[in-house]
DNA sequence: ATCCAATCGTTCAAGTTCAAACTATTTAAG
DNA sequence: CTTAAATAGTTTGAACTTGAACGATTGGAT
C-alpha cells in the first residue's frame, strides 16, 4: 500500500513496517474478536477475567494497567461482569480506596472454558507463520512495546505542579 | 505476560507471538495517533486525506474497503472532512449510485504538510528496529494481514444463494 | 415495460473508549 | 487535631465505530 509514497529509502522502509504491522494486528484482532463474542463475552471482559484466572485477584486500578486501559474503562467492564455474576467486588479492609476483584466460580468456570477455545483459535491463526517467524516477530514486537517512558507520562501527567509549594508557611 | 499459561509449546509459542504483536501494534499506534492529532485532524480522517493524496480520487465504497472502516463510518469522517473544507462529494453520472470523493485545494495542502510529519515520526518510532528488523516485520506482518477470504466474506454475505445461475457463455 | 435483487450511500441505535470532573479514603504537614 | 495533597474508583460527556434498517439507483429476468 504505501509504495505511493516516494521519499528517503529509511522512511520507505519504516512506513512499509508500520503500515503492515497495524494492519496485521488489527486484522488478526478482528478475527480473535469475532470468534471471543461467539461467547457471548466482549473483548474488554474477556481481558479481564483472563487476568483474572492467570494472574489472580487484582485491583482494578492494577488491571487497568495490566489491560492497557483507562481506569474508567475498567469500572465499566467490572459493572458489567458483575451484572453477570463473573466477578465480585470487595473493598480491601487495610485501605478501602481500593476494590480488590475476584472471579466467582461461575466466572471462573466460563473463562476456563472460553481460553483454551481462544488460545486454540491464536494457535491456528498464528499456523500462517513458522515457529521461527512467530519468535522473531514476538522478538521484534516486543521492541515496539510500550516503553516505561509512556507509562510513567501516563501515571504522572499531573505531577509537574508540586514544585514550588515546598515547605514555605 | 502470557506465560501464567501452561499447554503444548505450539500453543505458547502463538499466544507469545499475538500477545505481542497486538501491544505493539496498540502501543505505536497511540503514539503516532497522539502526534497527528495534535494538527487538528482525528485517525480517521488522516486515513482518508491519505489514500486520496496517494491513491487519487476514488468513491466511499473504495475508501471504506482500503481503510478497513464500514461503510456507515466513512460517511460520516467525509460529512466532517467536507464540513472543514477539504474534501468534495460528486455524484458519478454513468452511475447515480457512487459518490467520488476529491480532495479540494485545501484539502490537499494540509495532507501535503501533514503527511511529511507524520512520515517522520514512523520514522523516528521504526528506529528502534534495525533496518533488517523492520524488514523482517513488514515481511512476517504481510503473512497475517488481512487475506483475500476475508475481503470476500465481507463483500460476499449474502451471494450465496445464486449458485444455480452459472452463466455460461 | 415491469418487477426483483443487488449495490451505494445515509441514518439511527447501541456499545466502547477516553479524558475530565467528582467523591471517598488515606497520608503527610503543621 | 486539622488541613492539604495524593490515590482509587466512579460518573459524565464527547467521539468513534459498528451493524441494521432505509431510500435511491441500476441491471437482469420475465
Amino acid at each position: 500500500m504505501p509504495t505511493h509514497f516516494q521519499g528517503p529509502e529509511e522512511t520507505i522502509r519504516a512506513l512499509n513496517a508500520y503500515v503492515n504491522l497495524i494492519r496485521a494486528s488489527d486484522s488478526v484482532a478482528a478475527r480473535m474478536s469475532q470468534q471471543i463474542e461467539q461467547s457471548g463475552l466482549t473483548m474488554g471482559q474477556f481481558g479481564v477475567l483472563e487476568a483474572l484466572l492467570h494472574l489472580g485477584p487484582m485491583c482494578q486500578n492494577m488491571l487497568a494497567e495490566k489491560l492497557l486501559r483507562s481506569g474508567g474503562n475498567v469500572t465499566l467492564v467490572i459493572d458489567n461482569l458483575e451484572k453477570h455474576g463473573w466477578v465480585r467486588r470487595e473493598r480491601q479492609k487495610d485501605d478501602r480506596r481500593f476494590v480488590k476483584i475476584y472471579l466467582t466460580p461461575k466466572g471462573e468456570r466460563l473463562i476456563a472454558q472460553v481460553f483454551p477455545e481462544h488460545a486454540e483459535a491464536v494457535t491456528q491463526e498464528m499456523s500462517r507463520l513458522t515457529p521461527d517467524e512467530q519468535e522473531t516477530l514476538r522478538r521484534i514486537c516486543r521492541k515496539l512495546g510500550k516503553s516505561d517512558a509512556e507509562k510513567l507520562c501516563n501515571e504522572r501527567r499531573k505531577k509537574e505542579k508540586q514544585n514550588d509549594s515546598d515547605s514555605s508557611q
